[in-house]
DNA sequence: ACAATCATACCGACCGGTCGGTATGATATA
DNA sequence: TATATCATACCGACCGGTCGGTATGATTGT
């Protein structure tokens, strides 16, 4: 095999060994020997392949955010209608909680780290702020269009968002079966009531 | 001075001196060292008083929620209309984002424990469960007396909570000078319109 | 004397990260 | 094509340091 495939296999290996052990264990218990050991790769391999501890999570979570970009993007392109568009936020968070589910335990750890670093900050909350600018944007569509009330866009945009991080925690605390993509669906439809144009 | 007292002095200083260092570094960057010489008190006294470093956490924790209960109660009592019951919910938020905000951030670091730990879940989210069936009730309350449409508590419960969360948690990550508790009555106001009997 | 309260010294495990060295594929030269 | 040279990929022992927790003795009020 070429040497630069094999390479690339080994970096893909660690990847998903951390990801594994990061969801099933969190971050900070899981030690950079037991990535290796996962992996089947030896500590020299991963330093070779990343800097620190941290930047195999920073690259975990670009290419987890991603794929949240690409469903918004996808959302923009297909939606007509704005309330729609809000509504379809809904099966958004049902989807990441289903297909995220397990590695979203690590969001919390690191939210609580962005807080004071930086560099965490930059990769973990940045980008939602930018989903919010999405919804202020459809928003303020809305208004323009005389479909929504004329409230401050960015600050509905907020709550949206609230509402959406608010199910995903209770989602991954509450142990019980419930279906958070129908309640996420009904809280939506509530809040539209007070947000559409009378 | 009588022995007890000094004893008592000790362990409120040691918890006073954790609390701080946990609300300044976080939970897991703060060594039981550096809380006993921030107490100025040794290590002896600390495992005198306590048995791990984790039972310090849990019993600031069961503070800090006493202290949330009790203005819950004291609003349960306050409250004659329903709708305005639970439009105070937003005074809570900005009371908690402001007194307690610097405190925060540990419960993320809590919650992402409370995983895979059942002991820290028993102590820092079955509280909320307790809170969410605290707006269940009121909610079944205004349902009852008409001011309410006939939505099932529960969820409804679901979506204050998950509005109240995700409020607190942007609130600690977005670095801007919001008012997040203007933010939180307005949203309150807007789901209202949606719950509201028409 | 005796128990509660605290101080000191220490333990063993483990952690993230480094480093000297090697194995092997790529490349240039003849 | 054969060989010398070099760069990349990887190994695994090892380091300094920190951590939560313990064992034991001193002090002090009762």
């Amino acid at each position: 095999m070429k040497q630069q495939d094999r390479a690339t296999q080994t970096k893909e290996s660690i990847l998903k060994a951390a990801e594994h052990l990061f969801a099933v264990q969190g971050y900070e218990a899981t030690s950079v020997s037991m990535i290796c050991d996962a992996a089947g790769v030896s500590k020299g391999a991963f330093y070779h392949h990343f800097e620190t501890k941290q930047s195999i999570f920073l690259e975990l979570m670009q290419r987890w955010l991603k794929g949240l970009d690409e469903q918004l993007v996808l959302i923009d392109e297909s939606t007509e209608d704005v309330k729609e568009g809000l509504l379809s936020m809904g099966e958004i968070i049902g989807q990441v909680l289903d297909v995220g589910g397990p590695q979203l335990p690590i969001f919390l750890e690191f939210w609580s780290r962005a807080i004071r670093d930086p560099e965490v900050w930059d990769a973990t909350v940045e980008p939602f702020q930018r989903y919010r600018d999405f919804f202020a944007a459809l928003i303020q569509r809305g208004i323009d269009e005389g479909s929504l009330r004329d409230l401050a866009p960015h600050n509905t945009a907020r709550v949206l968002i609230a509402l959406a991080v608010g199910m995903l925690v209770q989602g991954l605390l509450d142990t019980g079966g419930e279906d958070w993509q129908d309640i996420t669906q009904e809280a939506l439809e509530l809040l539209l009531h007070g947000i559409a144009a009378r």
